[in-house]
DNA sequence: AACAATACCGAAACCGGTTTCGAAATGATT
DNA sequence: AATCATTTCGAAACCGGTTTCGGTATTGTT
């Protein structure tokens, strides 16, 4: 399998080793002719467009990438810049979303170029490079916060660009996002009809947006439903186990625990059930937990993580849509998407164990 | 802050609108002046070369990469393809590891290029593609087979790449891989240690090699502790979470099930602890299990999943340093890094509920 | 058969850089 | 001051494609 080398006058000719001049020479004609015959322009006889097709398939012709782009005066790449990670990533997300974002990109002929942010500079330092040095023709970016100076940087430049989530100039640029308001207003009311009557909320900071959209949904359901907003039930977090540990601690330890702690994502829901496990409460007998984001491994805890799910594959998608949308036409109005997340039931909820009937009626 | 539209008839000048030509026009020198000067050829005097580099920095001069790497013949990126994901993918390995090979090449002034399998098309399909249009100069690869088509394709083209895990030709190309076997025997020897004589174990399927030299670790050292093999305490599995909870299933419905499980991943590690669950075997008393990937999330779970890990970080900057190396003289002989893993005990493996002390003293 | 229209292809410019080569200008040497 | 070596830069080719333009060769029209 190895006399691949061949001998050693006659070179081997690898893959992507002829130009189009080569073609162009063994075929009598110019680069100029080879070129249009393999482009489809109609000024090509049927008789030498066969021709062409013919040896540039014999002889494995691809041209070369970075030559045509130049002459076409575009990069056919997309930039993907990967926050700095937490010191212990927690979620699959990124992985998926790249998978996806890629695939659909391919599809259209884009390539992905990743990129990762070295958190010793500037955050839009990575996008100033990649569009200074005309890498990328567009960005996807995800995990926005409210104001967020990668958007900001972009919309000054007028560069193409989508979001996973919104942001404070949501109006000026095209995103998608999944309607975390809402999911969080179902998975309180499930919480509700299970008969829960103090429901904790451990949020995300206040940069990400989502978080905050997520609490709004909390808040709007208690409000509909007549309980009685607790400041001490809503906890902040950081959207990481030990910041979910740290915030159960605070809701459980108080003189009257909630029955119940919704999370603005899966990892502080896992933070929320150990430190409720090592404070003796039995879940969900004791303390309902429901998470956010849906992550596999919830699946395989004890009790198994009940949480709010989306797919992954569908936001790449829609991103890429999008951006796409954007490139060929960049006047058109923006546009946006909003998917929902689920509530997945898995066992890490149920009715509370004394069920409280005080004072329901009085709603409506 | 918006007024950066600026007015009608001055166009605004963006980032990347200058051309080397704008520069060499404005300062009155030619194209391949300018280009030497700014690129440290000793053939440019002191003054101009000042001149034409404070021209460029006032202009905000950055030459486009796509011309550049035309003219040089290079591409300056590594192409990494991802695998076809599992559906429901468990670790976050994949995410931590781009992030540190972009980081790494970035270093290098090189990019990552990210592609996704198209899994109903042959897996070396990608890398030929990205072979032939000529997108990138090298690869790196993960999760190798021991019998590999991708190693052997790019063998076959003398394409320079590195894979992060070993393979049958791996005498013929550069490699990083973590020692599965020691890791392997460590635990072995760790649960046998605690006084466990029956111990299981869930492997991934034969393709990967990694998987077997974990086994192989496994075997070694009960041989070493004259354990007797039993061969139904090898249970074949598939990396997954659901492969582990069938073969945790196979392994506790044995008239003498193990003391503890030593599993090929993560993944599995969690399958395992689902199903002993649920067929009422209390971990660590009745049954000890041990993983391998060191996820974040095993710290969360109860009890926290004992498991074997490794940094991502080092492999993905060790597996650039191996590549550029290679990329920078391809005639070099292959070379390789084995790193370790290292136990991390967090309390799913304890000493067997009645210790077996037979014929210990056999040994030796 | 003469002429206009059309089909087909070559020539050349271009994309935005890099690099080689040679010539002019400068400086050093005797 | 003439000669030679150096310094410094311009000119042009090149990387590998794409695209415009114009000129033949061919076909169609009357």
């Amino acid at each position: 399998m190895n006399d691949v080398k061949a001998g050693p006058e006659e070179e081997w000719v690898k893959s992507g080793e002829v130009r189009i001049s080569d073609l162009a020479a063994e075929l009598g004609l110019t680069k100029g002719t080879v070129s249009r015959a393999l482009n489809g322009y109609e000024d090509i006889s049927k008789k030498t467009r066969k021709r062409v097709m013919e040896a540039a398939t014999k002889r494995g012709y691809v041209p070369t990438t970075q030559a045509r782009r130049l002459a076409m005066g575009l990069t056919e790449t997309i930039g993907l810049v990967l926050p700095p990670m937490p010191s212990q990533p927690v979620n699959t997300f990124v992985s998926e979303f790249i998978n996806s974002v890629s695939a659909a990109l391919h599809l259209h002929g884009y390539d992905l170029l990743v990129h990762s942010a070295n958190s010793e500079e500037s955050e839009v330092e990575p996008y100033r490079r990649l569009v200074q040095s005309r890498k990328v023709d567009g960005f996807i970016i995800f995990r926005t916060n409210e104001k967020d100076p990668r958007v900001n940087y972009l919309l000054n430049e007028g560069f193409p660009f989508v979001t996973h989530g919104r942001t404070a100039r949501m109006a000026e640029h095209d995103w998608f996002d999944i309607d975390g308001e809402k999911a969080f207003r179902d998975a309180t009311s499930h919480l509700i009809k299970l008969g829960h009557q103090r429901i904790g909320f451990v949020g995300g900071g206040k940069e990400f947006f989502s978080a905050q959209l997520r609490l709004k949904g909390f808040r709007a359901m208690l409000e509909e439903s007549c309980l009685e907003k607790v400041p001490s039930l809503e906890q902040p977090g950081d959207l990481t186990g030990q910041g979910g540990e740290i915030a159960a601690q605070n809701l459980l330890k108080q003189t009257r625990p909630p029955t119940a702690i919704l999370c603005a994502n899966d990892a502080t829901a896992l933070g929320v059930m150990k430190a409720a496990r090592e404070l003796g409460f039995n879940i969900p007998e004791e303390l309902s937990v429901i998470g956010y984001d849906g992550i596999a491994l919830g699946a395989y805890i004890d009790p198994p993580l009940t949480t709010l799910t989306f797919s992954i594959e569908e936001s790449g998608k829609e991103m890429v849509n999008l951006l796409m949308r954007r490139l060929k036409s960049p006047d058109l109005p923006v546009i946006s998407k909003l998917a929902s997340a689920i509530l997945k039931l898995r066992g890490s909820e149920g009715p509370p164990s004394s069920i409280q009937n005080k004072n329901m009626e009085n709603c409506l």
